[in-house]
DNA sequence: CTTGTGTTTGCGAGATTACGCAAATAAATG
DNA sequence: CATTTATTTGCGTAATCTCGCAAACACAAG
């Protein structure tokens, strides 16, 4: 990302963020992370309606984020890119440093924090 | 992310993907990566009003994605981190080896492809 | 062909987001 | 203090997104 990117790259890139900007579709996207699934199996592990998970998935598929593949009566869901997992382990790896400094700052000046609850879960 | 992550850390990790996922904020990201800016030096790069790139940085600043810092009658914005910068090199690295395998697929048989036009302009 | 299981689609209501405009605030300068 | 420049905020409207429900499809098995 040496140069500015245009119109383009920044529309491309802000979609592709869209498809993970979601708890739902970020919990589509973990439970992929161990390997191919169904959409029941996927709707089961995210606590979500199969619908919801067909929607999810659609959208994430146009987007280029996973690959279906039929086989027999179910449609096997996978990432297209372990790439995707690498960049979000990334971002997650920020976000948890900050999480750290923030509660450790918390105990001289305690302040109101997003997701204050997230640290000692994962 | 060898483990599956729980409610609180998809909520968070959608969150912070919402963070970038409109073109507008891409832009402001990448105004960003060359270094500190105002407001009104990034409305003008990003080609919005100078409100409504207010109205994305405070969203982005809410999120931790860039830090703001007043000095006399301006407001400095810069990124909060690089490392986002190389998990967006990253995701883009994977888009663009897409949009070129597409291209080349394309030549065999053609078909509807999303962002056809960004490949030559970055 | 009928039934059952798995998945997708269409549609509508409710929620959220984006953005322009006008007004408010902040800081420097005359 | 009045004025100018830089930024933020409130608010209304338009656009977009989410999700449940019912219906449609797809495929295998009886």
């Amino acid at each position: 990302m040496r140069q500015a990117m245009t119109d383009g790259s920044c529309e491309m890139l802000g979609s592709f963020f869209a498809t993970f900007a979601h708890a739902t579709r970020m919990r589509i996207f973990c439970a992929l992370q161990s390997g191919p699934r169904t959409v029941t199996e996927i709707a089961a592990e995210a606590g979500i309606s199969i619908t919801n998970a067909s929607q999810h998935l659609r959208l994430m598929r146009d987007r280029g984020a996973v690959v279906a593949e039929k086989r027999a009566q179910n449609v096997y869901y996978h990432l297209a890119d372990r790439r995707f997992v690498e960049a979000a382990v990334l971002i997650r790896e920020v976000l948890f440093e900050r999480l750290l400094l923030e509660t450790r700052l918390a105990s001289i000046q305690p302040q109101r924090r997003r997701f204050a609850g997230a640290l000692q879960t994962v």
